[in-house]
DNA sequence: TTTTTATACATCGAACTTCTATGTATATTT
DNA sequence: AAATATACATAGAAGTTCGATGTATAAAAA
């Protein structure tokens, strides 16, 4: 089982994570567990790759975050999708859409590669 | 009709370079052409973006070049598919494959976005 | 009890990328 | 003769990921 090639993570980690906040929300160290997990160990952020990523999505006011001490008692940054981040999720996902369409067109027609 | 994002661009040059040429031979100027016919204009490389990354997969021996004067009688750097270059872009291909699983599974259950 | 592991967040610097701008040069069209 | 299209190249700015390092607490193991 192998690991993913860095540019397909940089092009899929903010859609990622704004798909996950847009189900429940979530903080940084359950982020990188439920990527791991749904993804079968394919993607595994290290914390500092992730968190700037977040810190950078709030900037752009596309999450927003406030403290809470969770059951476990320690405290942890909640993250929730902003207005904004809904329709940049939107956005993400025709982007997302229309790559395939183009990558698929030239794929469809196999060349000689066997 | 919208420009596709930065992050996917990046993330789909290099598979769609190698896949390109593993059709036809082909230069830097044609290949910018090609991309934008290809993508209905929704992917208009830079020349300064892929002649680099023209040189790089190079280095990297995955493409060959040559000189070869055009029809046009201008002087063109064709760019031809290496062995390794093969692999490669059956390995990008297993790599858009499995990034496509994991995205449509998180996007099958359906979040209230609307 | 003490140490290790897991949880949880943050920042820095290295390495690498893309993009814009700039430069060179030739052929074709106006 | 001038402008446009063809064709390649590189440098610098800006942005990114990632590994390393640091802080701190709770739980589990030794």
């Amino acid at each position: 089982m192998e690991k993913l090639s860095k540019e397909l993570i940089g092009a899929s980690t903010i859609p990622i994570i704004l798909s996950i906040l847009s189900k429940n929300e979530s903080y940084g160290y359950e982020i990188i567990q439920s990527v791991k997990e749904i993804s079968d160990g394919k993607i595994e952020y290290g914390d500092g790759t992730l968190y700037p990523v977040l810190h950078k999505l709030e900037r752009k006011e596309l999450i927003e975050s406030y403290w809470k001490i969770g059951e476990s008692g320690k405290k942890r940054k909640y993250y929730k999708l902003s207005p904004n981040g809904k329709k940049e999720l939107i956005s993400e996902k025709e982007n997302w859409a229309i790559i395939n369409q183009i990558i698929s067109k030239l794929w469809k027609i196999e060349p000689n590669l066997t």
